[in-house]
DNA sequence: TCAAAAGTGTTAAAGCTACACCCATGG
DNA sequence: CCATGGGTGTAGCTTTAACACTTTTGA
């Protein structure tokens, strides 16, 4: 973290120079998917003085998705699976000046609530409380986000499990979206879409009739659909 | 523009306070298309030492897209109808770190090209050389913004005259995606999306039939769409 | 044999693409 | 009267939405 003492910045004042350049502030909506315990979907909440999405600060030069990533897994304890930068603007707290980047990442269930990190509650985003109005509003631009994003990209793909059956991707999407959706025209979309494939296995769960498991064609992941390529 | 002088810089690094903050660099990728001269989508090119994006820094405090409009302002003498943040990243410029914020902002032709700003030319984005590789960057992906956004939102209102002829709003779709569009469906399509209302009044403009002028209702402009609330 | 989730087809409506001719005007 | 751009309709196809029953299994 950067910013100078106090005199410093006074010292620099008389002189007419400047250290009131911003502050960085990188913060990250880090989504996951429950899908067996409470179904919901979730974000990592951090609890020090009060409620907060996972943030940070950037090294000099280190690129911002770099640092976005770094930020995710040091806060939260999970490494994500996909990043994507959000919106930037500007904030003051108690007289010191921040741009705040934020960003989405997304991890699988397993990876997300398997890990147990001091302060950081995986929360159902119907009920987060955030201190910060600023993050209140970056999470409401992330669902915003991710939602559209569900309907031309393949970024659920990163939120579910390696293999999947074809029931669970539509609790995935029907959490996310939070609405119904009808089995049969979701199976036909999916299919169409040709970003499935069928694994040989079925997954017996229960008593009634198994589960055909599907995995994405990785080859055709496109998540990152209308957002820059990164350096 | 806020940068500490070398000694300063050297004063700070031995008491252990930073001012290794970055140094905001806005730059603004500002369109309008000519639809009489030479049809084109152009963007406004700054040449001083080489050819840039209008380009400067936030004041502390002062929220980003303020910044970006009055940049967008100072630096090419128009002002613009519409902005929208793309993208920030981070850069490294002779030793300095600057956190590069870019946006799209929007002119009419008229607008645009009646003013006459020095340093400041109006390129067909076909031809534009820009000597920053970021810059580059940048522009590629407002173009990829910008024709995904003519989809499904009503961006291209604010490229265009206060009334305007179909043939004109077709031009300006056709130049933007740089394809031909079927007069019949592209009438259709706009006329059947509703944010389109005819004038009484008609444009005589040679020997031909004269045309109906159209003016967008502005009660529905959904360029925002899919962009954050502006606080 | 029952309960529970998996899996499967059809129909109607809307939207999309491709395509060619007549209209109104000024010179 | 002719050249110029303005304006119009249809047919085939694709996509979407709505809707209910049969299958397979474990207990």
């Amino acid at each position: 973290m950067s910013h100078s003492a106090p005199h410093l910045s006074s010292i620099l004042h008389a002189q007419g120079a400047s250290v009131d350049g911003p502050d960085l502030r990188l913060c990250v909506v880090f989504f996951a998917l429950d899908l067996i315990d409470r179904p919901a979907l979730r974000i990592a909440v951090v609890n020090d003085v009060s409620s907060r999405l996972p943030a940070g600060s950037a090294f000099r030069l280190e690129p911002l998705d770099d640092a976005a990533r770094r930020i995710a897994r040091s806060e939260t304890g999970v490494s994500e699976q996909y990043l994507e930068q959000l919106y930037t603007m500007s904030q003051c707290v108690d007289e010191r000046w921040f741009v705040v980047i934020s960003s989405i990442a997304l991890a699988s269930q397993s990876t997300a609530f398997s890990t147990d990190h001091p302060r950081v509650d995986w929360v159902d985003v119907r009920d987060v409380a955030l201190a910060d109005p600023v993050d209140r509003e970056v999470l409401d631009y992330a669902l915003v986000r991710l939602r559209a994003k569900l309907g031309y990209t393949t970024i659920a793909f990163h939120l579910l499990p390696s293999t999947f059956t074809m029931s669970e991707l539509q609790r995935a999407y029907e959490i996310i979206l939070n609405r119904p959706l009808d089995k049969r025209n979701f199976r036909r979309r999916m299919v169409a879409s040709g970003i499935l494939e069928a694994t040989a296995t079925v997954r017996r769960a229960g008593s009634h009739r198994p589960a055909a498991l599907y995995r994405f064609r990785s080859s055709d992941d496109r998540s990152d659909y209308l957002t820059p390529r990164e350096h």
